[in-house]
DNA sequence: AAAGATAATTACGCAATACGGAATTTAACA
DNA sequence: TGTTAAATTCCGTATTGCGTAATTATCTTT
């Protein structure tokens, strides 16, 4: 509801605004309206946003025209980034093996300017109730896939990587300062593994 | 090496510039010079674009930080739009079904204004010499499945399609005026495939 | 290792552009 | 048909992005 397009040091305003709006469109499809209230854009620059995206098919409209959704472009684009990186090739058939042993849903995901970017996932067959929307990205902090990460850096570039985030309290379990979250990266670097403790959203455990 | 980021009616020029970019990039990696020279964006127009979208892990950097390559994001919103399409996992069968069967490079695309953007793609074992480089869309008009798609429309919307897109001259073989495509979609029609001849590229016919 | 060349990055002042409040049109619903 | 809520357009203004030119970093060459 607040900070959408706030240049940092040179970047342009209008197109942290556009990302902001397809990361939160991978949410599900949503209307103008919906969209304006979720990032604070106003409702013309949402339009117009939305507007130019779809003359390029990053977006596309609904059969009644009301609600956005991720366009076509992206499953070009996803496709050529893929092929490029090469690294889902290689890493899935080991996801899908951890799947196979503990039936729960498996995500793998990249550090990406102090936010996880979920690459893939397996999930559960055994969904419980409601279909978890796709997530585009994450915080570092309060995930166990993002300490995960950071306990397998080197100590210096992980400090410089918590520093570039803000640690956001998700939720009552959150941790929020600086020594907790080093201590449970070591924690983990002992262990193998990393935990997310209802540390983002209540109700979902991660390992 | 001319219009990028020319408004249409009401569109947001930075972002059509940005789209450029990434649909540029989707070709391979390329640097800064290379994007301005291809995209006609002034230099430090690109810089900006791209330096605000690695930020939002729309592009990431070279081990070195010369080239500019697609970001981890097109992977999590490209499987945020497939998963929300549904079409692919319905088609892919079958593309590959028509693979087997003549061992020639087989593509799926969609219409977007005037564009066919490719969804899907199963390449060809007897790749001759070079790989094809990724490509994210291309003219309706200079390809089969261009006119293939044209060719199932009415006549009507077909007009209307056409219409939107500029009839550039591709080769010399291009079909650059209205008659000579509705001719030939009407003969598609009847055929029930529709073929490029050298149309959009020297050396590549299509079925 | 120094010089030359090429590319990346920053500075900066100006014009165009994107901005958002308010008005208008369109669509959904009762 | 009337009512409400959303989409879309208007419009004056300030901001933002623009591109030239200067600077710094990086790669090449001898």
């Amino acid at each position: 509801m607040k900070d959408s397009g706030k240049k940092n040091g040179e970047e342009v305003g209008v197109l942290l605004k556009a990302m902001n709006l397809l990361v939160t469109l991978a949410e599900g499809s949503q209307t103008v309206v919906q969209l304006s209230k979720r990032t604070g854009i106003s409702k013309p620059g949402v339009y117009r946003i939305l507007k130019t995206l779809d003359s390029g098919g990053f977006v596309v409209r609904d059969s009644d025209r009301r609600e956005y959704n991720l366009g076509p472009a992206f499953i070009g684009l996803g496709r050529a980034t893929r092929s490029s990186a090469g690294l889902i090739r290689v890493v899935r058939p080991i996801l899908r093996e951890i799947h196979e042993k503990y039936h729960e849903t498996v995500n793998l995901g990249v550090l990406s300017h102090g936010k996880v970017i979920y690459l893939d996932t397996i999930e559960s067959r055994q969904r419980l109730r409601v279909t978890v929307p796709i997530t585009l990205q994450d915080n570092v902090h309060a995930t166990a896939l993002g300490k995960a990460i950071l306990s397998a850096m080197t100590s210096e570039l992980a400090l410089e990587t918590i520093n570039e985030t803000e640690l956001l309290q998700r939720t009552k379990n959150t941790m929020v300062t600086l020594e907790e979250l080093l201590m449970a990266t070591k924690k983990s670097k002992e262990l193998g593994y990393a935990i997310d403790n209802e540390e983002d959203e209540i109700g979902f455990r991660c390992v």
